[in-house]
DNA sequence: TTGTTTTGTAGTCAGGGTACTACAAAAACT
DNA sequence: AGTTTTTGTAGTACCCTGACTACAAAACAA
């Protein structure tokens, strides 16, 4: 049983760790504190689980979790959010993650989330599974900022974070056209029209 | 030795609490989830140590800490935020707080702080430290945007409300470039830097 | 399976915003 | 009263951003 740790809070990552070892006597679990140093990992190594924070520095967790998905589709990935946010759960359940878990779940649900992703089955909390099959419903009842895309929503919410245009671009090695083509969809999709108005709008629907 | 521990996400409390039983075995340590229950603690037992996150639900840490420093003058407090934002450190140490620790700070630096405290000492990382020093110019006991002069503060809200330079400008009868100064100024003081973290400014001191 | 829409990406060019500089009037120190 | 700092105001020249356009790949619909 191979387990890795992915979070830049070292307290995140001693925690985690020590309630594994209290269920999972038998795991290996290692601790990586960025996005490099895990996919790093992941070439050398074959793991049976990554628990992965989603709001790591650098490139987004969600960035992460799309690469590891695509290099290994096989490796269950337990997204371990700061938010209880559910907003996000349903995302990242689509971007190929096997369970979404909030950082301040009891431990016996971290337990039970990580069991079941060692056995190779989904693990979602009530809350998220009712979301899900909302969601099914498609169109209708929408929240705006469910119209954008992958790439469009993290656009948004390094606009909301305060960075330009030109640092997102950067960041994310795009043209900076790119990312304001994303801005005008944005604004469009949602229809807002200023920067201001994208700060607000994640603050209100607790998207920080 | 009697230490509280008050933050929202178990893994945390969890961590954090390990990593004291490390280092001092003989240590009393409680957790707490919220406000509520820390205030309510607080009035049955006296505590040598409280270690507080700034980002709970409900009432904020900063409130608080403010109503803990009321209370129990004597009682340090070390805030561990989330937020890397040097912006809070001083704000948070002028409301009385004793230390404080970026959740990402390793367990040593933990040690350290709780140390400190525990002597007590004050407990602040170099680069708060030097924030701490630029920021001794007196005046930084009022809060920053009370360093603004009126058009400053009219600009400012204007910002935070969505509108462009230029709507200010024609609507305030100024040369763009004077808004623009004024936007300059503003950050400075501030010291924000992009238009978003002045609208999260602006909410959070509830100034819209 | 073919046609349509969405998504990811980027170029051009014009217009908007910023940094730096400047300066007089007002306010605040000494 | 004399000196220093802050405030209100703006120009120039360059940088950033936005509107429009484009296009291939992917997702979706028929």
């Amino acid at each position: 049983m191979k387990i890795v740790i992915a979070d830049d809070h070292l307290v995140v990552r001693f925690g985690l760790t020590e309630i594994l070892k209290g269920s999972f006597p038998s795991a290996e679990i290692e601790e990586v504190e960025d996005v490099e140093e895990l996919l790093k990992r992941m070439l050398k190594k074959r793991y049976d689980l990554v628990i992965l924070d989603l709001s790591l520095p650098g490139r987004s967790g969600l960035e992460a979790l799309q690469q590891i998905k695509i290099s290994y589709p096989d490796t269950p990935v337990l997204i371990f959010s700061g938010q209880p946010e559910e907003q996000y759960a349903i995302r990242v359940l689509k971007a190929g993650a096997s369970g979404y878990l909030a950082k301040s779940a009891p431990s016996e649900e971290v337990v039970k989330a990580v069991n079941s992703l060692l056995l190779g089955k989904k693990y979602i909390t009530p809350a998220t599974a009712d979301q899900l099959v909302l969601s099914l419903d498609k169109d209708r009842d929408k929240l705006p900022h469910e119209l954008l895309s992958t790439r469009e929503f993290e656009v948004m919410k390094l606009i909301a974070g305060g960075k330009s245009i030109s640092e997102i671009a950067e960041q994310m090695m795009l043209s900076v056209t790119t990312i304001s083509t994303y801005k005008s969809r944005i604004c469009e999709k949602m229809n807002l029209n200023s920067n201001a108005q994208i700060v607000v709008y994640c603050i209100e629907n607790k998207l920080l």
